[in-house]
DNA sequence: GTGCACCCTGACCTAAGGTCAAGGTCAACC
DNA sequence: GGTTGACCTTGACCTTAGGTCAGGGTGCAC
């Protein structure tokens, strides 16, 4: 007579709501089972249990669209699906612990966006310059960004570079180019470095952060580079830098900077 | 001028695709960027690393409409923040694993839906009895929609069914009425079974699937006790049982089985 | 006989994007 | 200097796995 349980027994034994196995009838998962006097549907133990293996399957993360033939189907395909939904379930935990160390590393500052090595080079340059906290975060958004316009070449150019202090002459430059983040704008000091800077870089063209093969567009990447860190607009000095910079460069050797290929 | 990188080298460096961006844009999680002469957007260093922050918490599940005010927050609620969503991460985590391990045990059949102790049980009762692997599959559906009719009482009920057990006649009526499924439906013995049953039950109603202290709607559990049990139309001698088991019933203590209070 | 929990259908809403269409731009190669 | 292919623009609609709301019918306990 009125054997069955109600939708919303079925729904609480499974662990689902009960919009939830009606939504399961309209995609086809369950059948509609038996209706009572009432319109009731009923449910009696094979639907049950087929909700329980749905549900299962759909907290382990398959696409309900992927549930039915997986059930219909024979023994073997049944267990070889289970293997592959296993296999499915792994991966996205082994994700999510991923995300967790990630998160980590964002919550102890932006280290999370450049490769350990880099932090750990630029750690004790800062040191040997005598970089400020903030000179630090600046060089790192930097190099964030160096890092984002060519990709590619980044591992590269980082490598140049760290060969390239090795000169001290380079070094001295450097810091002494981080020291007129302070200077005035028309510091006549300014002129002298963007003309010292500009003749080793025509020396050691491997310094500027552009990928060995690729010469256009050179300018924008050496702008990168030099000043756009984030902070630009507050070191006016380094704007003049850079323009007299690329200015000296220009008169010397535009085959660098002129935007266009080399030939 | 040009200085800036599109919105496709931004999406690479932070891993998300462009559509990802532009959708980050539409619910404000990071301001739209300068435009080139071209109408392109070119992002700056500061909206890389908002990107990446914003694509890390969202990969660690916090929904999008959080992630803004998270990171708008000064360092102290940040913080916080950060480890609130590491918390709900590791909650996930270890959610999937019990998925993973829930469908472990769905490859091992149906046995996932019924409690360890009641399966054990089970088995032991099936090797006295000498049940097929049918008769256990039987079993164990009735038993699985038991819990879905009656889940608050289910473990009482087992209990109290084990208790009954040790009573070597009521252990012997139910080897019986295992027996008397493979019965003609008009057999004799389906009656002397039935009185016997009800006879044994009037004088232990604690063997009855009802949950103690809710006397109504009791037929229809007694109904999913004796027979419907997943194959009950494949049985007709049980359903004959059935229906001379009431009545038995109904003749000598109606109070039961009348679907009413004791009062 | 009234209240409350439960059931019915159907229409619309959600998050976090994906897909498609129709067109404008950029750098490279011949 | 013309074409090719990769990249950019907006806008409209699609997707998954349900949730919510409206409007109404049942079952049962007090």
């Amino acid at each position: 007579m009125t054997d069955g349980v109600t939708i919303g027994r079925a729904a609480a034994f499974a662990g689902v709501t009960v919009k939830t196995v009606r939504h399961y009838h309209k995609h086809g998962l369950i059948d509609e089972p038996r209706r009572d006097g009432s319109g009731y549907r009923r449910y009696g133990s094979a639907d049950l249990l087929r909700l329980v293996r749905i549900r299962t399957l759909a907290a382990a993360g398959v696409p309900l669209a992927e549930i039915g033939p997986i059930l219909d189907a024979d023994p073997d395909r049944f267990a070889a699906a289970l293997v592959d939904v296993g296999r499915r379930l792994d991966d996205r935990i082994d994700d999510l612990i991923a995300r967790r160390d990630m998160l980590q590393r964002l919550a102890g500052g932006d280290r999370a966006l450049l490769p350990d090595r880099v932090l750990a080079k630029l750690d004790r340059v800062a040191a040997e310059f005598g970089f400020t906290p903030d000179d630090v975060t600046m060089a790192r958004e930097g190099l964030v960004l160096i890092r984002a316009l060519v990709p590619e070449g980044f591992d590269d150019y980082i490598s140049r570079v760290e060969r390239g202090l090795d000169d001290p002459r380079y070094a001295s430059l450097i810091r002494r180019m981080w020291r007129a983040a302070e200077w005035e704008p028309d510091d006549p000091r300014i002129g002298e470095l963007a003309t010292a800077l500009a003749d080793h870089c025509l020396a050691h063209p491997e310094l500027l952060p552009v990928p060995a093969g690729l010469r256009a567009r050179t300018d924008a990447a050496i702008r990168y580079s030099l000043l756009s860190q984030h902070g630009q607009e507050q070191k006016p000095a380094w704007t003049r830098l850079a323009a007299l910079f690329e200015a000296s460069m220009r008169a010397a050797g535009n085959d660098i900077l002129a935007g266009r290929p080399v030939s």
